[in-house]
DNA sequence: TTGAAAGCGCTAACAC
DNA sequence: GTGTTAGCGCTTTCAA
């Protein structure tokens, strides 16, 4: 019921504050009899610090830097920066200064050079958005040896070098589109699955949601369903799929593997007598117009924005309340149709 | 950049702390000229206060009363239960305490009993689960006599006496749920609604749901689905279901209001050469079961547990860091099926 | 090995 | 009106 303090255990132990506190952080210097009394009194009383008055005397201002892909290039990280400013307003009360840095995510050079500059600040944490692999891993080395916490979204970088990570399973994403997919889709018939992006970018969560797709369609006992994989250029996009739709086929899915999938349905849309069911990725504006008049029909939300506020969330209450930082979080994946989308975007 | 804290101010304007404070807190008694140049500064500085300081000096202990159905009784409400554990956990050390308190959902008289002992803890604040709308409205208008917060999940109750509710836009719940049936279930079909549960239970919820469900169905063009209603208490349902479904019939889909689901699913099973499919509320483990082998096509999460720790969070950051309190909370509704459950069950 | 004391930033009571 | 001061619970330094 009541709280006890320290100040209360020192009284009933008969020793000083100074004493019950180098008990509680094991510092030594202490007594054996001194030691059990106070040790055997913080067990029956289940003390609990006050988290606040402990972080109160930690004056020391924390510093992280956001390294993310400009939205204003690709809009797709827009959400991503939004989940940053949230943290940034929600804790900037608490000492913790959030400082964002952008870079162009055609251009490697841009990723590195950011990151020469964040190094220069000496921040406590970075949290990077790891969408050139390579170029990630060797800076996250260097941060490593300055001692600087690194946190990503998106990608976990087999975790090496890495403090903490969130986001989500991609191989099981790329089962979940395919779970849909044989709901919508009559059996035996031909399945798209279009890869479209920029070169660089994305690589390994193409291949791993490839991978899940595939998976669970093949497991399905008489199924037959005839997948296709292309992997194109948003360029080269038009001309391709308009071949391919205007010759007789039995295409009657599409699954892309990106948050492009507008740039697809408007271009399906063009084939008015072919039922062919969309399932993309990501709640881009562009994307739920087309959910809304069913030209899309399962969106999977990879939820950016949820993705970088919660890392941040966990270095702030680390800095702040010494709370553990879990090494990983996979968020769940969030099915979305015309209907329940609002409750996404809205948040 | 830097930190700037009462004591800085106060030396900047030639002041004391004590008139800063009083500034900042409108608590007057300070002459025009120092009003003035202590609110300049402040602006100039855009001075934040430190949250944590400020709420250390609030000793004060807060008592949250939680009042739930008791999950003995019904299992459905044991997330909640988890969700009101973890919150319990996470602000204990921050002078917190959140007493649980249990009823019996099939007894109004609990309810009342229940109330009247919270009352006399006369605790800050409760979270009542409003699953008796009348008796709900009673006890709210006492507590609000005796200038106890009132908080509640599931149901808004039309947000009377109330300061803040977490819950699902209900109505629009239903909407997904047919926008679910309309992709897997053939036109000109019977689709069954089917309420299953006790008596007093959630009315209000089913009647809403089936509202939103009718609502989109209806405006369909040319879909013409044949729509029934089944209002049904579980030690019928056996045999009504069975008689339904033993006669010929075109039924193709069924919507089951509550998270009985798995019993419908249980008695579909029996009927292998018919295709129906099954939309229901809620990842109970006996749900879970059956749509992992595809017996039940889509459940939609109503998220009790994270109702709870959400509307617990949000009275504990107004008690420690006097953080606004929206009126009004609405989870998005997830769609959930046999690949991507796991996320939202583990955690 | 121990206790006393100062101080984190903010608040509020009190004396002038 | 205004400044001073004590104190929230915890940490840390310093002197004993």
């Amino acid at each position: 019921m009541k709280k006890y303090t320290i100040k209360d255990i020192a009284e009933l132990a008969g020793v000083s504050k100074g004493t019950v506190d180098r008990v509680i952080h094991k510092r030594g210097k202490v007594s054996p009899a001194a030691l059990e009394k106070v040790t055997k009194l913080l067990e029956e009383i289940d003390y609990q610090p006050n988290l606040i008055a402990r972080s109160l005397k930690n004056t020391k201002s924390y510093h992280i830097c956001v390294i993310q892909p400009d939205p204003k290039i690709d809009p797709y990280w827009q959400p991503c920066t939004n989940g940053v400013n949230d943290a940034i307003n929600e804790y900037n009360s608490f000492g913790i200064t959030i400082d964002s840095y952008f870079f162009d995510h055609t251009d490697t050079h841009s990723f590195l050079e950011v990151n020469k500059t964040v190094l220069k600040q000496s921040p406590d944490a970075v949290l990077i958005t790891p969408v050139f692999h390579k170029e990630s891993i060797e800076v996250i080395k260097i941060y490593n040896e300055n001692n600087i916490i690194v946190s990503t979204i998106n990608d976990p970088l087999e975790l090496n070098g890495i403090t903490n990570y969130v986001g989500q399973d991609l191989t099981q994403s790329g089962r979940i589109a395919a779970r849909l997919m044989e709901m919508i889709v009559p059996k035996n018939r031909t399945i798209l699955i279009i890869h479209l992006d920029e070169v660089f970018n994305n690589s390994i969560h193409m291949q791993l949601k490839e991978k899940g797709f595939k998976n669970y369609l093949e497991r399905i006992p008489n199924s037959n369903y005839n997948l296709k994989t292309c992997s194109l250029q948003q360029t080269d996009l038009d001309q391709k799929l308009h071949d391919l739709l205007s010759k007789p086929n039995d295409i009657s899915g599409i699954f892309v593997t990106t948050s492009k999938v507008y740039s697809v349905a408007e271009i399906v849309e063009d084939f008015p007598d072919l039922d062919i069911k969309i399932v993309g990725y990501d709640l881009l504006d562009d994307n739920i117009k087309y959910l809304k008049n069913n030209a899309i029909d399962f969106l999977i939300n990879q939820n950016p924005k949820h993705q970088a506020y919660l890392c941040i969330t966990q270095l702030a209450e680390y800095f702040l309340f010494d709370k553990k930082i879990p090494r990983q979080k996979l968020l769940p994946i969030d099915i979305i149709n015309s209907e329940n989308f609002d409750g996404y975007t809205h948040n």
